[in-house]
DNA sequence: TCTGGGGTCCTAGGACCC
DNA sequence: TCTGGGGTCCTAGGACCC
């Protein structure tokens, strides 16, 4: 038996713990830079705000009705997920950390009743961390995600919904969009209702071969586990990255090349980190900046580069170093570019990176060393207690946040007060 | 003025190898 | 008339997820 354990409003709630007054109160919570809608509490959705939404053009409307917005504050949000699985770890036998703000959780044992032991992990996290969640439950994954959706719509099953027998699971799927089941987007919800496939139970009885044809393996997989037959496996551990994406959108227009340069070994020196806490290094690397896209009448620009490295590597110095001369060799003067990136690919284990006979600088033990001491004492003193002066000090290119909560529960200086009188 | 940031997997077709 | 059989690797494009 799958149980899913899904955070509700994931991002609102984390706010919501430290913030009780925000009870009641429409919430939302923004993406980086304050750009668009990304967590929304129930009684903002009633208000018909859709996910996504651009913050500019909604301002109004949560003004009016006097909604609470935040910054995105993944600093707290990563702390509180992290709390939220270790809940479930400490009674769930096999579980997978599915994302942020889910996680599979798998129980094999017959003699557990499904219900109970979904109530016992929800009553778990609630109690542990304060964060409400719902737990789908069902002989499959993709049912299972369902099982929840269906379980947030429905308050009165208090968080723990059970899709167990033919009957129940045939009656759900048949009120259920094709496009809603997990693994069929947009793309394939309209491929399916040209073909006189509108609800999930018709997907789920639709032929093999055509399903075959036309989604491929992966949707054939997601059709058996709709009849009850489970295809995707639970992956206890996750598997190192293939890729690693660092890019964020500036706060403000930027023109001048050495804040560009700054922005750029920001992104170089993360990208370096996520690199070395998977103990891999990485044989390419990516640069793109570009213009802002919605600003039509603004000449646009925007420009990519490959580069790979003589010799596999993870450390920060040669990548920022590597990144600059991408940078100049697609920069270009009179743009106001928006946003910027790296990417590193060619992903392998560091025990298993190539010599380059031909390369003059090879990673030693030293720099491996050192990169190993900066990352141990950000871990343990707080990011950034050491960075790269390239990466510039004052960051006025930086992203817009101008909401922000504390970090209640990771910053000595920011833990909330309780006066007791 | 203002529009996010990460990721994965599959397939077809072409090039190449013995 | 009739032109083998078995592979790998790479890339672009398309799909999906949170």
């Amino acid at each position: 038996v799958y149980y899913l354990v899904d955070c509700n409003n994931f991002y609102v709630s984390c706010e919501r713990v430290f913030n009780p007054a925000l009870a009641g109160r429409p919430v939302v919570v923004l993406s980086n830079n304050d750009g668009n809608l990304v967590a929304l509490s129930n009684e903002a959705k009633e208000l018909g705000l859709p996910f996504g939404a651009p913050y500019f053009k909604v301002k109004d409307i949560l003004l009016k009705h006097g909604a609470a917005v935040f910054s995105s504050n993944y600093t707290l949000y990563g702390d509180m997920s992290r709390r939220v699985m270790e809940s479930l770890a400490s009674i769930a036998p096999e579980m997978e950390i599915y994302s942020i703000d889910e996680a599979f959780v798998r129980l094999r044992s017959r003699n557990a009743d499904p219900f109970e032991f979904g109530a016992a992990l929800r009553e778990r996290v609630v109690r542990w961390t304060g964060i409400p969640v719902t737990v789908g439950i069902a002989a499959t994954k993709t049912l299972a995600k369902l099982a929840s959706r269906l379980g947030k719509k429905d308050p009165s099953c208090g968080g723990v919904s059970v899709l167990a027998d033919d009957g129940r699971v045939k009656e759900a799927l048949a009120a259920c969009d094709a496009g809603d089941i997990w693994g069929v987007g947009r793309a394939y919800a309209e491929k399916l209702r040209k073909n006189g496939i509108r609800d999930a139970l018709a997907l789920r009885e639709a032929d093999d071969a055509w399903v075959r044809r036309n989604m491929t393996i992966v949707g054939l997989r997601t059709v058996y586990e709709l009849r009850g037959v489970s295809c995707i496996s639970l992956d206890e551990l996750p598997p190192p990255k293939k890729a690693i994406v660092s890019s964020r959108s500036f706060g403000r227009p930027v023109e001048a090349v050495s804040e560009l340069r700054e922005a750029v070994a920001f992104y170089a020196a993360r990208a370096a980190v996520k690199l070395r806490r998977q103990g891999s290094v990485a044989g390419s690397i990516t640069l793109f900046i570009s213009t802002n896209r919605f600003r039509e009448n603004d000449p646009q620009y925007s420009k990519a580069v490959t580069w790979r490295l003589p010799e596999a590597t993870s450390y920060t110095p040669r990548l920022i170093e590597c990144a600059f001369k991408m940078l100049d060799s697609i920069y270009r003067p009179g743009f106001r570019y928006k946003k910027a990136g790296i990417m590193l690919y060619e992903i392998i284990p560091a025990a298993d990176a190539q010599i380059n006979l031909f390369c003059s600088f090879h990673d030693s033990e030293k720099t491996s060393r050192l990169m190993d001491t900066v990352d141990r004492l950000n871990s343990s003193m707080g990011r950034e207690t050491l960075y790269f002066a390239a990466q510039g000090v004052s960051r006025e290119w930086g992203m817009r946040r101008g909401m922000l909560s504390r970090c209640y529960t990771t910053k000595w200086k920011d833990i909330p007060e309780v006066h007791a009188r």
